[in-house]
RNA sequence: GGGUCUGUGGUCUAGGGGUUUAUGACGUCGCCCUUACAAGGCGAAGAUCGAGGGUUCAAUUCCCUCCGGACCCA
């Protein structure tokens, strides 16, 4: 044999990382490569990639879907679009708190405002610094150089100027509602934040009296709450109360500072057969609660305080916290002889979703964007929006039919972008900085240029600096805003906004925003109000929507069940010679996995053939290994095979003697090619990946180049042109899903990398592509294939070696074109 | 408790009223060193298409109920 180009045995993972690291150590060459250059002339493909959150370990789920997201990236590259595949980390917010609060067993509250800050810095620094490397690692091409921040100045000015573009024009608003409030951390939270556990709980039978002294039970689990009742109701059509409709009925404890009798009305969503049918309404149980209230035009009570004690209408239990009044009044009813009965039962209990502390409902002064009144708009705005796989539009659809109040945006922690507001002495004017500048009212005052408005007709009075000494003192807000206040904002950021308008002009709605199925609530929502409040635009041209990462049985991956999978184990197995083990807690028993070798190439390629967009996945190492690394090695084999034979100086220009097989081959490849750039395209990864595997694996290798074999060993250049033809561009459409697999190989065999082909390969004819002429011979293929397997399966079947002369065999009628080469292929007598 | 999505050999997957005796891959089993590749080749076995009911001449495919999984909500 003569001596491979290609001179590796077989393709591994310590190649793959010394590859990987040439890729991302040569600055200049990643950067011309990969970055951003919005002055290319090409079409611009911006994609919103979603910036990762740093806790500590990535999870493997988030990294296979970012490798999804980067083999979109770069057939688009391959497209010959411009692509910006920015790399974004989120780093506000309330975990990054609780880490620190954790790691230095002290609560943020006790600190100094600005020195924990600091400390949440530098944690989450450390953090960050691992996610970019595995980011590297598993061959992200973003544009590292230009990675933003959301706690950066430049990208919170994004957010604070929105904010006060928005509060300008009436579509942010503060007021004092109703609000869900986590009285432990001491904040307002959404209700995309909330989530359920299940409690035991007491369900009280409370006696209370008419004012004739009639006795009525009414059920409750929070008999605290009795003292900010307004209101008891029955549904309308529940006969056993018709009579009660219209009475008071006084409260069972005594209050202070407050009416002692309420009305028994009717509303329509008590339910008759829970307890006792009879409800009562206070401000505020639950959600229902809120919506009788404002229903019922009924003033509510603050019952709570934001410290999450009793406030002085629970009278003699005022300051207690919410459980010690629960227990205490529930004894004060049972010796007066005020309960009917008592039951444990199951309940689900709200928490907030960071911190699992119970919530409450409390009135609070906050901000909101206001929501309401644009979902019309929106549906129609989001029509334009195609989504992948299109079934998961319905998760938004969803999500926006139960929309009913508007969104609350200030929280009242440290570690978030500050609202950028200050209020005059008189409180009726506030100011607001500048355009594109990122303020700290909490410790700074108004910079040059802020401009004053009156705090409820936003009317813009004049400017702070001339107006600064009539305000009195004036005070910063000291709240903050929710997360996905700045997250939000990340398809405008990406795209230009404020700060690159001639990009943004191009670049908007952004192309691509990819993201899993669990926060369509949350990010996809947000940021598609935020772009129809703005610009009323649909925020994007694409939305593609990703499974989640499972465990090997279809769990989800989590700490408490102990089947999570570290993303780097996977992505180092095999290098160095370390393999991998995982021990994985099975619905049974616990299991230990293993594997030999996988590394990025095997990993991005697994995740590329096994799930179609929107699937949950499994994912089980072994299983990787094992159906995936021999594809690399066979692949890698078929191109080892070409480099020992001389690559044609011009691999542009066809021969124009080319034998049939040589065409034939060249027409398969063809309608691959063509199959491929379609579905790259469609951002379909799963067809495009699918139809290179069984080309390059199958008739490639199996039927063309065993035709071929000893016509290569003799020097024909006709067969040397197709094979390196057929190589060459199957590297450049594979590219995308094994960047470094295919740029190794390109770069020894042809001197360049497929990773920087920017045109799509053209089919081998060029302008003389003769389609029906194609049509013929793709049509003999599958007879190709099964005369083929039928001699292999003879000369078995006789004993005869494959090499072996074998006799007897009749070519079919439509082969006889390829008697030739079929002859000297199986020796035929 | 409700909504949405989902369920195809051991595993993953294609298909989406009749050309289906259901595609392909991995795994399993049997045989084979064949001038790139045993990390390979040839061949075989393996599925009542989650369960039950309905619509239809015909259902894996459409509808309903149930069961399992996921996501979301109360």
């Amino acid at each position: 044999m003569p001596t491979p180009r290609l001179t590796e045995k077989r393709w591994s993972v310590d190649l793959e990382k010394k590859i990987q690291t040439g890729h991302s150590e040569n600055l200049e060459e990643y950067s011309a490569r990969y970055g951003f250059n919005p002055n290319s002339g090409k079409e611009i493909f911006v994609i919103d990639t979603p910036p990762p959150y740093p806790s500590g370990t990535w999870h493997i789920g988030a990294v296979a879907q970012y490798s999804m997201i980067d083999v979109i990236a770069r057939s688009q590259r391959l497209l010959g679009k411009e692509v910006y595949f920015p790399w974004g980390v989120d780093r506000n917010g309330i975990n990054i708190e609780f880490t620190v609060e954790k790691n230095t067993k002290r609560k943020m509250k006790t600190y100094d405002r600005a020195e924990f800050l600091e400390l949440c810095k530098q944690t989450i620094e450390e953090f960050t610094q691992a996610m970019r490397n595995t980011a590297k690692r598993v061959g992200l091409s973003c544009d590292f150089d230009r990675e933003y921040l959301t706690d950066a100045p430049d990208y919170r000015s994004v957010t604070q100027s929105i904010f006060v573009e928005l509060f300008k024009n009436g579509t942010i608003i503060e007021d004092l509602r109703p609000n869900i409030y986590d009285p432990v951390e001491g904040t307002t939270i959404a209700d995309a934040e909330v989530e359920r556990l299940s409690r035991k709980t007491q369900l009280v039978d409370v006696i209370w009296k008419l004012t004739d002294g009639t006795e009525v039970i009414i059920s409750t689990t929070r008999p605290e709450l009795i003292c900010a009742c307004g209101v008891v109701v029955v549904h309308p059509d529940d006969q056993r109360y018709k009579h009660l409709v219209g009475q008071k009925i006084a409260l069972p404890i005594p209050v202070s500072g407050r009416e002692k009798y309420v009305e028994i009305k009717t509303h329509a969503s008590v339910k008759s057969d829970f307890g006792s049918g009879v409800l009562m309404v206070c401000s505020f149980g639950d959600q229902n609660d809120v919506a009788v209230f404002r229903e019922l035009g009924l003033s509510p009570f603050q019952a709570i305080n934001l410290e999450g004690r009793m406030t002085e209408i629970a009278g003699q239990w005022s300051n207690m916290t919410v459980i010690e009044a629960r227990k205490s009044i529930i004894e004060y009813l049972v010796n007066n002889n005020l309960v009917d009965k008592i039951e444990d039962r199951e309940q689900e209990v709200p928490v907030s979703e960071r911190g699992k502390n119970p919530v409450e409902i409390i009135l609070l002064k906050e901000w909101y964007v206001r929501q309401t009144h644009i979902q019309e708009r929106m549906r129609e705005l989001i029509e334009d929006i195609e989504f992948h796989p299109p079934r998961n539009r319905q998760f938004l659809l969803d999500w926006m039919d139960n929309i009913s109040i508007d969104w609350p945006i200030s929280r009242r922690r440290w570690y978030h972008t500050e609202i950028p507001i200050w209020y005059s002495e008189d409180q009726n004017y506030v100011i607001v900085p500048p355009s594109g500048t990122y303020v700290q009212p909490w410790k700074e005052d108004p910079p040059a240029g802020s401009r004053v408005l009156a705090r409820n007709s936003r009317e813009d009075v004049g400017s702070y600096d001339e107006m600064a000494t009539s305000l009195g003192q004036i005070t910063g807000e000291q709240k903050v805003f929710d997360t996905w206040m700045d997250s939000s904002n990340s398809n405008l950021f990406v795209s230009g906004y404020l700060n690159h308008p001639e990009i943004f002009e191009q670049a908007f709605p952004t192309a691509l925003r990819p993201q899993g199925k669990e926060i369509v609530r949350t990010w996809l929502y947000y940021t598609l109000l935020k772009s129809a409040l703005l610009l009323d635009k649909p925020g994007f041209k694409h939305v593609w929507i990703d499974g989640l990462g499972m465990d090997p049985w279809g769990r989800k991956m989590s700490k408490s069940l102990g089947n999570g999978i570290d993303a780097d184990s996977v992505l180092e197995c095999g290098a160095g010679g370390r393999t991998g083990s995982w021990k994985v807690k099975g619905p049974e028993k616990t299991v230990n996995l293993r594997a030999n070798k996988i590394g990025s190439e095997c990993f991005r390629l697994w995740k590329a053939c096994e799930a179609q967009v929107g699937d949950d996945f499994h994912i089980n190492p072994e299983e990787i290994e094992q159906k995936y690394f021999g594809v690399l090695t066979k692949l890698f084999n078929v191109a080892r095979f070409a480099s020992q034979f001389d690559v044609p100086n011009d691999l542009d220009s066809r021969p124009n003697n080319l034998n049939i097989e040589d065409e034939w081959i060249l027409h398969e490849f063809t309608s691959i090619l063509t199959e491929v750039k379609q579905a790259w395209t469609n951002l379909d990864i799963y067809t495009a990946t699918q139809a290179l595997k069984t080309f390059g694996t199958g008739i490639l290798p199996s039927h063309y180049l065993e035709m071929v074999k000893s016509r290569l060993y003799d020097g024909d250049e006709n067969a040397a042109w197709t094979i390196h033809r057929i190589v060459r561009d199957f590297l450049s459409a594979f590219s995308p899903i094994c960047p470094f697999f295919t740029h190794h190989i390109s770069t020894t065999i042809y001197g360049r990398s497929a990773v920087d082909v920017d045109t799509f390969p053209d089919n081998p004819f060029g302008a003389e592509f003769d389609h029906n002429k194609g049509e013929i011979l793709r049509n003999k293929t599958h007879d190709l294939q099964s005369f083929n397997g039928d001699v292999w399966n003879k000369k078995k079947s006789n004993g005869i070696s494959l090499n072996q002369p074998i006799s007897g065999i009749l070519i079919p009628e439509n082969l006889v074109d390829f008697t030739d080469i079929l002859t000297s292929m199986h020796s035929l007598e």
